[in-house]
DNA sequence: TTGTGTTTTACGACCTCC
DNA sequence: GGAGGTCGTAAAACACAA
């Protein structure tokens, strides 16, 4: 991590979707229900895949989309991020195109050198644009596991495969873990010193669900971002 | 400019569920 | 067996300090 630029790089700038501030998402509820079952399951997806019955179109407005919020790394530099400005109405097609990323993936894109390693593809990675992040974050935070739905209609989207999609949510949800861990790590030191409450919550939101694999709890991780 | 540490894509191995 | 999950890891991309 950059500990002395995080705040410079994100000077606490919430991403404000319709003008409208939200405080941090809260991730406390995703966290995994004995006896729920498998996420991957249909029936988990049922319970908690409120996405699939949220109307959420493309392109177009979002009005639940522009009720999440965001303080992200991968959003800085974005219009909204820096400039702090509203976004609506929030429009998939004209806000890939409104977003000025401050990485310029494709023409960062690094091909392999010559007898150099490489995977499957003539790119060893791509890097995304900050519109696609966006839209995959918001996505995210509604719902930690995607649908077979959302997944093709993003992919259509963003112009990603359906892969590039499934494994941005694995790789995301890795990520929340890790920085669980880090957390919960850091609540453990310092309750050894200080006697705090273990930082734990309770899902408050019909929308935030269990993680299937991580008890660990988290509070403000939007700040990490 | 360069060295270093972190984050981001992408994959393979392995597991579970249907 | 296929799809999708986690976990670990490779390497590119990135930010920052020296």
């Amino acid at each position: 991590m950059y500990p002395n630029s995080q705040s410079a790089r994100h000077p606490a700038q919430t991403l404000s979707l319709n003008g409208q501030y939200i405080p941090p998402y809260d991730f406390t509820g995703y966290h995994h229900v004995p006896g729920l079952g498998d996420p991957s399951t249909s029936a988990w997806n049922s319970v908690y895949a409120p996405r699939e019955e949220y109307p959420y179109s493309f392109p177009g407005s979002s009005p639940s989309a522009a009720q999440v919020s965001f303080t992200s790394t991968e959003l800085s530099g974005t219009p909204l991020a820096s400039g702090g400005g509203s976004f609506t109405p929030y429009n998939f097609i004209s806000a890939q195109e409104q977003f000025s990323s401050r990485r310029r993936p494709n023409e960062s894109i690094r091909y392999p050198v010559s007898g150099a390693k490489t995977r499957t593809k003539d790119k060893y990675r791509v890097v995304y644009t900050d519109h696609q992040r966006l839209e995959l974050e918001k996505e995210f935070q509604y719902n930690r596991y995607i649908t077979m739905r959302r997944k093709t209609e993003l992919s259509l989207a963003l112009s990603l495969s359906e892969r590039q999609v499934k494994i941005w949510f694995q790789n995301r949800r890795a990520k929340e873990r890790k920085i669980n861990r880090k957390r919960l790590q850091n609540s453990q030191q310092a309750s050894t010193t200080t006697p705090t409450l273990p930082v734990l919550g309770v899902p408050t939101d019909p929308h935030i669900t269990a993680s299937p694999s991580s008890n660990v709890l988290s509070d403000t991780i939007s700040e990490e971002y």
